[in-house]
DNA sequence: AGGCTACAGTACGGTACTGTAGCGTTTATC
DNA sequence: GATAAACGCTACAGTACCGTACTGTAGCCT
């Protein structure tokens, strides 16, 4: 988002002066009902006029910030998207089992899990949904890029493994399992997971 | 759906005589443009009024065959899976690879592929569109059973192995390169796949 | 031939949404 | 305290949609 006249020239710098507590408030009130009602409805089901309802801010306020509804979703969107902090266990096997847990847990709990569908939806045909939607997607896929990574300093990972599969490996079957088959992960579900992507990855060594 | 009047009480049996040409032509006709509007505008993109428009036939019409606009989306949507003979290569690994490519051309060439996020989006509350998906969903992962029932038959399956979660494995990461990270699968891909699929599955006999 | 049925066309009522215009009011900020 | 910016409110134009009522026409079936 820009905000026009909220960057200021003075003395040949910009400087960004405090912004306007009006401003910050309207924004994340906005924001925040927006993304309920994402989570809640889908990306078609959000309308201007109901998150200005929601929210008690005017519509022609939420005008003056986003010049037009896909921008406050989007917008809103770009918040879903959480980068945790990685430590590695050690071990390639262990890394993966505990994300795999780890995603599992938070298909079933966080909100995106609701929305990523009508994301997916939107992105077949307009294209700055599908930028947003591929954003949000490498840093779910950078996550276990981490793991593999550490795991390849190590000389765990067998040189002819294409680690650039590991995210369909891992994430594929937990997506299948929350969005298309509606089934829930079970322990013997996640090992079998687990077992499938290290076999393939890990070196044949000891 | 049910087309009141058509089935004719007679002698005390009922008998269903000729259809009325003019009603079946509305409803291949209806339908077929039905299809087309999903596949290219998404469930939520298909308007009565638009329909009616391309199909030539009128609205009135339209709603005098199909009771609501969700009504005739999942009367179409029914049209998506199509069940294919499956007769084994006598391999459960040439089974799952000759799948998995299988399936793999029908993600980046049919017409359903763009449809699906739509369909999961809807599904995700609305319980009638729920209903539909999993009726495609079940077809599609049958087709994964009926390989590993096979070979199940001939002893390639390893006792240990949990059959229910092969259709997570095969499919989930071709829908992974689909929908959410958007790349295209390559041999080498689709190779590893097999590889984990296979490795977890079959039996470590010879 | 005659009756019955499906159909086309038009016109609605009602709702919801996008985005804009104008005007008065509040509230930061200097 | 003054000024300018941000806000709320009402109203509006324009569009699209769902689902129905009504009138007249074309076509099927016996």
């Amino acid at each position: 988002m820009v905000v026009p006249g909220l960057d200021v020239e003075k003395n040949g710098m910009t400087i960004s002066p405090q912004i306007d507590p009006r401003i910050q408030r309207t924004r994340t009130v906005v924001l925040s009902h927006t993304y309920d009602l994402l989570v809640k409805e889908g990306f078609g089901g959000v309308s201007v006029d109901e998150v200005s309802r929601r929210s008690g801010v005017a519509k022609t306020t939420i005008y003056r910030h986003w010049p037009t509804r896909t921008r406050l979703l989007l917008d809103a969107c770009s918040q879903l998207g959480v980068a945790a902090e990685f430590t590695s266990s050690g071990s390639f096997e262990t890394d993966i089992r505990s994300h795999l847990l780890n995603v599992s847990e938070r298909l079933t709990t966080s909100g995106w899990a609701k929305v990523l569908p009508s994301i997916l939806d939107a992105g077949e045909r307009e294209p700055d949904v599908a930028a947003v939607q591929k954003a949000l997607q490498q840093i779910w896929a950078g996550q276990v890029a981490q793991i593999v990574e550490a795991a390849t300093d190590r000389g765990e990972i067998d040189a002819r493994a294409d680690v650039k599969n590991a995210a369909a490996l891992v994430l594929g079957p937990l997506y299948y399992r929350r969005w298309f088959s509606r089934e829930p992960t079970d322990p013997a579900f996640i090992e079998q997971v687990a077992v499938a992507v290290c076999t393939v990855m890990v070196a044949p060594s000891a």
